[in-house]
RNA sequence: GGUCGGUUGGCCGAGCGGCUAGGCAGCGGUCUGCAAAACCGCGUACGGCGGUUCGAAUCCGCCACCGACCUCCA
């Protein structure tokens, strides 16, 4: 079902139809993990957010060229001279070499990305592996003179850059503003002014990441990689670019400032940023300490977990919410989450054993209609999930006797459901041992409940009950139902 | 201090001028030998004070509180 597709645009602060520049092709570019540490919940986020962008366009027919970076070097502690990167740190605490962190910790983020059902991205370019780019870009806006060189290091000219150009139209700033706001860092002297940024960086003698560069031997700054990198793979110009809204400044500015330096224009048309995940209601974060790691969360070890939360929990408690609102972690929103997606995964494998009958009392074509329109208005999951549940009603009503459905109208919202619940929501099943997992444990389950039905036949209540209770003892679930009997497997 | 955003029923979370959001929890009922599941019904929420309007959770103003960014952060 195809629709016109709204996006919320940062960078004009209103929602906006989506063409693509070339019909049926979307380049997307999305600010990816600086890989220091184990990936937490707030990782999670944006994962799952432009992977529901990415799997949403796909949807709707697009051929989808989606990146998404590893920063691997030049991302500083803090900005000052001193300010050491921030993998290099890493790796001296815990005498490894810098690789061998970068290594280890994508291959983490990689394992969670997995369990989270996100699609891997058409291409994950890493920082080291791009320095040429680099260098080239930053001397382009060295010749085009929005940069300057200092003792070895090369800086953005803002004050510069804002004659010419609106420096901070992203993000709402105004240059006077960040003039205003300096800070007094020791070693900044060799800035022209506080706000300028490092295009590359003089490295001391003792650091072990760094590069022959024209200016001397150092790293690129920060934000010049994901100018580099969008560039050579999506081109100049290209469709979506996507990241946490703690990148709006200065990263992102930065990088419009960059590609307008570099090639004379701007290379995004759409801005996506997805809100931040809290706690308490205070922002989820690493700097703040107050993060849970995605390994933590899925066994539920972390003082402030009540219990473990799967992966699809995860992803469930973030589609329930709208990406652009903030995100409030709690054990009861996760427990709701838990159940409420054990609800609609019930009701999605019901629809395949519901009965048909001569006419339908439910309106399918509807509420394929509404979830897909809930879509198309800037990945609106909430309400496309209070539609979902609608259904989610019917099949159960349908099941119990209560609606009708057609044998048609049943493969039609049999392969709705798997379109929208599985490919675009990027939801799965995800019980380990679910009925068809151990032949055997099934067929000696249906055994035991066969001859509770037949202990029930004779209302041989204590045997039937014996039966029941000793079963969900050992974690299986028996329920009733007209005519015999389900079961299930406990978490 | 500057910029931006938020404050919705027990919890989470949509809505953005009139129409039941939804999930979870709770209460009542149906079904059932009992239970579970499921189904049906129930809550009359929108930070405060004014204003605009026939009508405001939704628009405007003021106030209060919370948060994000302004260093690094997804």
């Amino acid at each position: 079902m195809s629709k016109e597709f709204i996006v919320y645009n940062t960078l004009s602060r209103k929602k906006e139809v989506f063409k693509p520049i070339t019909p049926g092709y979307v380049g997307m570019y999305v600010c990816g993990p600086t890989v220091y540490g184990e990936a937490h919940l707030g990782h999670a986020r944006p994962a799952i957010t432009f992977d529901l962008l990415f799997r949403y366009l796909k949807s709707q027919g697009n051929k989808v060229r989606y990146i998404r970076n590893v920063t691997d070097v030049g991302h500083l502690v803090n900005d000052a001279d001193e300010g050491e990167d921030k993998i290099e740190k890493k790796a001296r605490l815990e005498q490894l070499e810098p690789m061998e962190v970068v290594q280890h910790y994508t291959l983490s983020y990689h394992k969670n990305m997995e369990q989270l059902n996100t699609l891997p991205p058409s291409i994950e370019p890493r920082a080291t592996g791009h320095m040429m780019e680099q260098i080239d870009a930053v001397k382009k806006i060295l010749e085009n003179g929005y940069a300057y060189e200092a003792n070895g290091s090369v800086y953005f000219d803002v004050e510069k850059y804002s004659q010419d150009h609106d420096y901070g139209k992203l993000s709402g700033r105004k240059l006077e503003d960040l003039l205003e706001n300096t800070r007094e860092l020791s070693g900044q002297s060799e800035k022209r002014n506080s706000a300028d940024f490092a295009l590359w960086k003089k490295a001391d003698k003792h650091v072990l990441m760094k590069w022959d560069g024209p200016w001397s031997e150092g790293v690129p700054g920060w934000h010049m990689e994901c100018t580099a990198m969008s560039t050579k793979y999506l081109g100049q110009k290209f469709d979506i670019h996507g990241g946490g809204s703690d990148l709006k400044f200065p990263h992102h500015e930065a990088e419009i400032a960059q590609s307008v330096s570099a090639y004379g224009s701007e290379s995004v048309n759409y801005w996506m940023h997805n809100n931040l995940i809290t706690i308490n209601g205070q922002k989820m974060g690493k700097s703040l300490g107050n993060f849970i790691t995605l390994n933590e969360m899925f066994s539920g070890s972390h003082d402030l977990l009540e219990q473990a939360y799967s992966p699809m929990t995860v992803r469930f408690f973030m589609l329930q919410a709208h990406y652009r609102s903030t995100l409030d972690f709690s054990n009861e929103a996760l427990q709701a989450a838990e159940k409420g997606l054990d609800r609609l995964m019930k009701a999605v494998e019901l629809v395949g054993k519901l009965n048909a009958s001569e006419k339908s009392s439910v309106d399918v074509a509807k509420l394929m209609d509404d979830v897909y329109t809930a879509m198309s208005d800037d990945l609106n999951t909430p309400i496309a999930l209070a539609h979902l549940f609608e259904g989610v009603k019917w099949i159960n009503a349908i099941h119990a006797g209560h609606q009708t459905i057609s044998a048609q109208d049943i493969e039609e919202l049999k392969s709705f459901l798997n379109t929208i619940v599985f490919e675009v929501l990027g939801l799965k099943i995800e019980e380990e041992a679910a009925a068809g997992g151990d032949e055997k444990l099934g067929q000696t389950i249906e055994l035991l409940l066969k001859l509770r039905g037949e202990a029930k036949a004779r209302k041989d209540w204590d045997t039937a009950d014996q039966i029941r209770d000793e079963l969900k003892a050992i974690g299986v679930i028996v329920k009733d139902v007209k005519d015999g009997f389900e079961w299930e497997l406990a978490e």
